[in-house]
DNA sequence: TAGATTGTTAATCGATTAACAATC
DNA sequence: TAGATTGTTAATCGATTAACAATC
């Protein structure tokens, strides 16, 4: 049972967990069956001590003189994160950048699947992106209630951001990743992520006039 | 004279600038001239009392009564992020994600410029993204020397990560943003960010699951 | 068994916040 | 002057790390 119930988890544990996945995720397509915290450690850049305190926030899943089972452990982060099953996504903006998000293959991997893609642009609408047709913005509240969606994507333009958000919270998703500048603000209930690139560049940039060139993740 | 050279500067203090920047230069763009922590803290969802605590590693650049100048502060932020100049950037793959990273205007506004692109494509070379022509993957080392550039973006399928990673990192790129899901390794002195949607996806996964709703930034 | 590595405690370290005197 | 808000100290809080007994 997990103490996930009970406790309070650290946000830093929640933001490492998915670089651990990732990680054993790769060592588990390589054929490696168990890992130690010190390797595991060594390939997130994260202190070894550090990573047995994070898995303890969940149970004791590892083995004394052994190190952890690497099969086991996917599956138990896939279950703290709730990636042990699959996501559908709506994607509202069908440029470059939706095109680009919803044709990468990272997200099948973990199991999300868009299903449901939007536009504005009558040129666009219609046309497919892999196996799905892109549909008028007009659909996008029936879509979802109907598919049950709870994940979406925005990639407008910056001027449709807030409306497009709006339209997204309404529609019962509860969580919305932003991939335009504009800061929305989403109703109680609803967790928003902002992808900014330029906030990326500028935080790394203050590394490349200090020289301390250390490797981020 | 900044204190940034004989202190050490916490990390969460550069990961918040770039937000107070952002929020900093809507505000001006709206004509607004002067403003108080407790209103920063407002808009950036960050503890006023963190705000000024922070800006205080850099000096004391707020009026006592009054709040900060909006357009000062904006400045020194961008001095000591490094972002009060021209940064020349090398995009590596012209792709969807290519484009639509070539296309954004949010680097405009900060002082990044795209100013080359490459891609083995050769459907895709010789065209253009904006007003830059796409050149074959021959060129970078000669091209990335001449315009002097520092900071890459590496866009391409998985499979051509790490050897983009190497010949960026060669040609003397100091500062590179990975935006394929593999981990890449980079020599010493190189500073790597990762952007990876899925990751981003799995952290926020997690608070859907226990209904914490909290927005994140 | 001997060696390895976990799980967990306790110590350290650093970051956040509250509070308030300084001062615009 | 009175009111507001900074800059800064001190208190709190939480996260990281070291260390080691438990145990595979």
């Amino acid at each position: 049972m997990d103490r996930a119930m009970t406790e309070r988890i650290p946000e830093g544990v929640i933001e490492r967990l998915p670089a651990y996945l990732n990680i054993l995720i790769q060592l588990r397509g390589d054929g490696v069956t168990t890992v130690s915290s010190a390797r595991l450690g060594e390939l997130t850049a994260v202190n070894p001590a550090q990573i047995r305190r994070d898995l303890t926030h969940f149970g004791s899943f590892g083995k004394r003189g052994v190190g952890y089972d690497i099969a086991t452990l996917v599956e138990r982060i896939q279950r703290i994160l709730g990636a042990d099953h699959a996501h559908r996504l709506a994607l509202v903006g069908a440029g470059n950048l939706g095109s680009a998000i919803a044709g990468y293959e990272g997200l099948r991997q973990h199991g999300f699947t868009v299903t449901a893609i939007f536009d504005n642009d009558p040129a666009k609408i219609g046309a497919r992106i892999g196996e799905i047709t892109i549909q008028p913005l007009e659909e996008l509240e029936e879509t979802l209630r109907r598919q049950d969606i709870r994940i979406g994507i925005v990639a407008v333009p910056s001027e449709a951001a807030q409306d497009v958000t709006d339209r997204l919270a309404a529609a019962g998703v509860r969580v919305i990743l932003n991939y335009t500048p504009v800061i929305v603000r989403v109703p109680q209930g609803v967790t928003l992520h902002n992808t900014d690139p330029v906030q990326e560049l500028l935080h790394t940039l203050y590394y490349l006039s200090r020289r301390e060139g250390v490797a981020h993740v």
